[in-house]
DNA sequence: CGTATTTGACCGGCGC
DNA sequence: GCGCCGGTCAAATACG
């Protein structure tokens, strides 16, 4: 396992969740991530992997992990890619500390995943919670929340990652035989969202996107905002 | 009957 | 300014 940074390539540190495997052909973050810092539930890689299905990638705008395919592609040497790839620079903004409640990115489409539609369009995902707020939308505009994509071969749209989902809309989407759904966490004061769509290049493949951080663990969905979410990821 | 999903309308950002 | 597009709302509908 090896960490593959944006600014300059770093191998051989250890990345670790609590009872997540992760392939050693995975690249992660630049920045160890806690299971609180993840979008969605370890469990959700872990089966994956456990499946076979094929989890391709786990990006960010910013950071994730990534397959060694989708790295060699933007390798220039075969005999040691990953002293050679090449990565944007974290957009402004993303901080993976997750410290603010909100974050500012700007928009950027990865290389090599331009078929998941993981663009910056900028949203209004504030409008509903924000409703009576009208006023301050124009200073929420372009403050956005941390996104992960996951880009999983898959026959089911939505995979079961712990949290329960609310279906608040669809929409066919410009270059895509496929529909994007759009979900809501149902946890109360949890505002996080993510988008399920398959490629239209690959109908087979799932491209989920999350965007913003819980503010509960998965196992305590039904009860406002806790703080049991370590408990309830150690316990895997 | 309560909850979840569907779907057309609406809104705001962005490019031209 | 206008049209396109993505994202969200909310009424209608489906479901358990």
């Amino acid at each position: 396992m090896h960490i593959c940074m944006d600014q300059g390539i770093q191998l051989g540190m250890p990345y670790s969740l609590p009872n997540l495997h992760v392939p050693d052909h995975y690249y992660t973050t630049p920045i160890p991530l806690s299971p609180l810092e993840l979008p969605c539930h370890p469990k959700l890689l872990q089966m994956q992997f456990d499946q076979n299905e094929e989890a391709l990638m786990i990006s960010s705008e910013h950071c994730g992990l990534y397959p060694l395919p989708a790295l060699y592609r933007h390798s220039s040497s075969t005999n040691h890619p990953a002293q050679t790839i090449v990565f944007e620079k974290p957009t402004a903004g993303f901080v993976p500390s997750f410290g603010a409640e909100e974050v500012s990115t700007s928009v950027t489409m990865r290389a090599g995943f331009e078929g998941a539609s993981c663009n910056g369009h900028a949203g209004t995902w504030w409008r509903g919670s924000m409703a009576g707020e009208k006023g301050k939308m124009k200073l929420r505009r372009k403050m956005r929340e941390p996104r992960f994509c996951f880009q999983t071969r898959s026959d089911v749209d939505v995979l079961d990652d712990g949290y329960k989902w609310r279906k608040y809309g669809q929409k066919v989407v410009k270059n895509s035989l496929h529909p994007r759904s759009y979900f809501r966490c149902t946890h109360s004061n949890c505002r996080v969202k993510k988008r399920v769509e398959r490629l239209s290049t690959d109908c087979r493949m799932v491209i989920t996107t999350y965007e913003g951080r819980h503010t509960h663990s998965p196992c305590d969905d039904t009860s406002s905002s806790g703080d049991h979410t370590t408990t309830c990821f150690s316990s895997f």
